[in-house]
DNA sequence: GTGAAAGCGCTAACAA
DNA sequence: TTGTTAGCGCTTTCAC
């Protein structure tokens, strides 16, 4: 009522608020933090929730990061921020985490990661987050190295890990399979794959969707059209223009992703193919982007804030010892249709 | 040596270096943080590096931050991270807070902004940030009154602000003007500029480039060849397709912005003209989309992670005390030539 | 030049 | 059911 506040105002702590009750600064703990084990009289818990209130008080995290050796805080490692499919992964972690009264620290390392795996370690030691969510690109041996040096729970994005159990994946052969038979219905029979990276855990699987679509529809798929590309704009572009050269061309191309596909694009028109006249191109992964290509890219869309929220939810479940493993396969959500494919 | 250790090792105290160096833990502290008043034996501070040294020891920031009340962290309110412009402003200041022992905590508010305000708040107060870079989109008064309330230093990025001192921004009405004259020595007359929000600061300075570029050149801007298009592709589409029912057709196009540079491309494609054959576009931003777009973007570059950058190590010193006023213009890096503009 | 001691704001045994 | 007490790991007066 009467904001009688004293003109440098002091954030208010417990001990304010346990005085203005009337009670001591662990019963206002205890009610604060609604503790099961103990029970509080009814009319004392009222005291100190309305004291809280009438304050406005908020605890300090940092000390109680330092009394209970949690800080409530998240890391997670990407290589490169400023890419479209991270960023989404990003946005749903850190809305997951913030639901859950944690926030995320947001690290990333450049995709040559050669000083990737300290950044684990220091995001753990020096920063003292209580889990890692890891979407960066080092080998599998690096990078669960990396996290088991790290010392605490940790979630590992898009792919799956001997060393580290806990994961989210898409259902790239899905995601693969849906794009092929999208092409496949279209009458296309000499259909390429831009692939990411051959060896990957993606790039098995997309390659494997990709080959088993092809099959169920009894195209035996030529060699050589399969085609590495990478995760980046010049790789796509390349490997499009290798499969250009190659003798048997093909009328469509599945691309693992974005990038590459708008690589792709980009080597179409400087030969001066059309798509989707002379080829038609169709892209894993969603995101503004494909809309602003030309033409407009058909795609597969894969639910990436859904795969940041799951981990960083299972990630607190991990933390917090409500369960002991974190493993989800998401399936894809569909395909996107734009005008980057038609009939052969 | 033989690294010895016990199998559940806990991460050395400063104790534990303090001991090892067989002197007191205050002795420790002053020598781990280069306490200038007070000198320390070059002995003694040698056996107590090496003991910190030995143990690999990392000081426990949560309690330095409690003890000192400065967490070390700032905090950066960005709307969208999946804009590429925000993402390389993000890397700027991350890595220049990083190099000057800070982290950043990065929180993104939906363009709405209708609950923009309160992340500022939380931010502060919540997460005990020492400082907040403000590149949310909301009204001047109502970021003014949110930074205000928060009660920590805050660098607005971007714009000015009456109410906020401390700012990081680009020289746009430059920037605008560059992209004009680079029109202009092409041959072109009749010049359309896609504005982002007029009444905006950047808005207002491009536009005044933009016609200050004009009048340099002894052009008369035609009424109505000034449309605002906002910072999204639908905007920028919407706006393009004004212009080209507007009486006098422009045979160029400035864009405040990639994005919208990307809807006017877009709608020119869908009118059927040909970029640059009968329109040139030039943006102000340059990110990596301007190379995916068809035809690749002629583009002025603004130095994205400097920004980031100088906002980041301004607050760092108001922060510190180290310095009173941060007030930084930053000059275009120039053009970036690709394929999209062309003589008339 | 170095050590002793207090305490940042909070939680969690343990006592009463 | 509530209060007393002891710290979490660090910095910083204040003595010596």
């Amino acid at each position: 009522m009467s904001a009688e506040k004293p003109p440098h105002a002091t954030a208010p702590r417990l001990s304010d608020v346990a005085r203005a009750a009337g009670v001591d600064v662990s019963t206002a703990s205890r009610v604060l933090n609604g503790d099961a084990g103990h029970r509080v009289a009814a009319d004392t818990r009222a005291r100190v929730l309305a004291a809280a209130r009438a304050l406005d008080y908020r605890p300090n995290p940092i000390a109680r990061a330092l009394r209970t050796a949690r800080s409530h805080t998240l890391g997670i490692v990407v290589p490169q921020l400023d890419n479209p499919v991270f960023a989404q992964v990003i946005i749903g972690a850190e809305s997951a985490a913030r639901a859950r009264g944690y926030s995320l620290l947001i690290a990333h390392v450049g995709p040559d990661a050669a000083s990737g795996a300290e950044v684990y370690t220091r995001l753990a030691q020096a920063h003292h987050v209580d889990g890692l969510l890891a979407a960066s690109l080092e080998s599998d041996a690096a990078l669960g190295a990396a996290l088991a040096r790290a010392g605490v729970p940790a979630v590992v994005l898009n792919r799956r890990l001997r060393a580290v159990p806990h994961h989210v994946v898409f259902d790239s052969e899905a995601a693969a399979r849906i794009a092929t038979e999208h092409l496949l219905a279209l009458g296309h029979r000499h259909i390429a794959h831009l692939a990411g990276r051959p060896r990957g855990y993606n790039g098995r699987h997309r390659i494997a969707g990709f080959r088993a679509a092809l099959r169920s529809a009894g195209v035996r798929p030529a060699p050589g059209l399969v085609a590495a590309a990478g995760y980046t704009l010049e790789g796509g572009a390349r490997a499009m223009q290798t499969l250009l050269a190659a003798p048997v061309r093909p009328t469509a191309v599945v691309a693992a992703t974005l990038l590459s596909a708008a690589g792709a694009l980009k080597a179409l028109h400087a030969a001066g193919r059309s798509v989707p006249g002379d080829v038609s191109v169709v892209a894993i992964h969603d995101a503004e982007i494909a809309d602003m290509l030309y033409p407009p890219l058909t795609t597969v869309r894969l639910p990436l804030r859904a795969m940041g929220a799951r981990a960083a939810e299972g990630l607190i479940d991990l933390i917090e010892g409500r369960c002991v493993a974190v493993a989800h396969v998401l399936a894809p959500e569909g395909l996107v249709l734009r005008s980057s494919t038609a009939p052969p």
